[in-house]
DNA sequence: GAGCACACTTGAACGTGTTCAGGAAATTCT
DNA sequence: AGAATTTCCTGAACACGTTCAAGTGTGCTC
């Protein structure tokens, strides 16, 4: 578990950075969000709590460094169903799976960090068009998701499929959250029934009947985001 | 601005409790949620900042008191729609907008309030079975919307709008939360055109053809709440 | 290599939500 | 009415996230 990104710094400075992440991640796992304090993690870090402050300018922030480690872990676990897979509904079946797989640990307290992604100031938020890199990073997976697979579809579906898509996978994560089921049994079956329907819906959105319907629909989504 | 339900309490304490509610939420309104402080709190209410612990175990606990008072006032300007429209679509329309425009002097830190619905430790939480006076009391308004309307449905969906509306009142909600448009212009216009085709969409569910789809869907509904 | 600029680090201090041992006031009991 | 009990109330104290003035080190310039 090391950091991702960690731009322009002195080495050491960024070996700092570092085991502030890991102290943080750690202690996360172990007691949750709201009991992990910033003096313990500085402390295990080897740091003063201070000098915490000199890399993430708040706790949360550490949250940040959390889904980009998320991320790439989700990635690699991703890469295998991604290279089998052709069919949409199997891609994004499999990649959720492992989303949720890699969650596994952190769902005593998973609902401490998501809910930062409800908030207006929050990077992640689903509807304001600031741009997080952990944010990024997903849509571009759900993109791979997309690019990668069989499915035909039109241009103006296959551009917006990748958000969407991404934005499902938050419903799902949200889902999750609440999911009091041994070993989330549910959300894996939430993600089993709902896989294949999307990809139908997909497949369908190409049938000239429904062509206005879809027009439609576009319309309202570039709408509501613009 | 008063407080709603308070049971069981000496005339003296029902006044004091009263008046650390509205202390909160004129300090709420006035600087939002984080700005506010207990202290302050208590002070502007005439008693000592450990008092309102007595009453409130947390300062979280003050947003559910904000919540019923929220629903209260909900409740008396939908009264007017309620009574004059028959039609689904218009009733919830009209509730809808009710909704908005009751939440419009607090839309500046509304996201911190609704950010905690989605934690699984919250009684608002859409997934939770347990429930809240201020959720019970809001798909309550919903059921009149269903019940008081023309609209012909099954029963199965029947029993189950009230709390369909309730949640996608709750996406309403997320979604203004996050509205940048001036006056909520954009919210106000996601309801406009999401009401009718939610009642176009109960309209339809009683087709023979539809039948076994509407089971699909309610089975699956049903599923994931259980 | 002396001085300098700047990146990095410290720990005490601030204001916050919350707790708690204890005190005052009301209510009930005898 | 007086005692006992319960309800209500207090303010100091705690741990937390965060800030900041002041330090330390590192590399660069001349």
């Amino acid at each position: 578990m090391t950091s991702v990104a960690a731009p322009e710094l002195t080495p050491r400075a960024r070996q700092t950075r570092a085991a502030i992440v890991d102290a943080a991640l750690v202690l996360f796992r172990e007691r949750g969000y709201e009991a992990a304090t910033m003096r313990e993690i500085a402390s295990r870090a080897g740091v003063s709590t201070g000098n915490a402050y000199y890399y993430f300018s708040s706790k949360e922030e550490l949250i940040q460094e959390f889904y980009l480690i998320r991320h790439a872990e989700h990635l690699a676990a991703s890469r295998a169903v991604l290279a089998r897979e052709t069919e949409l509904g199997a891609r994004l079946r499999g990649t959720l799976r492992a989303l949720i797989d890699g969650l596994a640990p952190y769902q005593a307290f998973a609902g401490t960090f998501y809910k930062h992604a409800a908030e207006p100031s929050s990077p992640l938020s689903p509807f304001s068009k600031e741009s997080s890199p952990a944010r990024d990073a997903s849509i571009e997976l759900f993109r791979e998701v997309t690019e990668g697979s069989s499915a035909r579809m039109s241009e103006e579906v296959r551009q917006r499929l990748p958000e969407l898509l991404w934005l499902f996978s938050m419903g799902v994560i949200l889902y999750w959250v609440h999911d009091p089921s041994p070993g989330s049994a549910r959300t894996y079956h939430l993600i089993d029934v709902t896989a294949p329907v999307v990809a139908r819906l997909v497949a369908v959105s190409r049938l000239p009947m429904l062509r206005s319907t879809v027009r439609d629909i576009t319309r309202l989504i570039d709408d509501l985001r613009a």
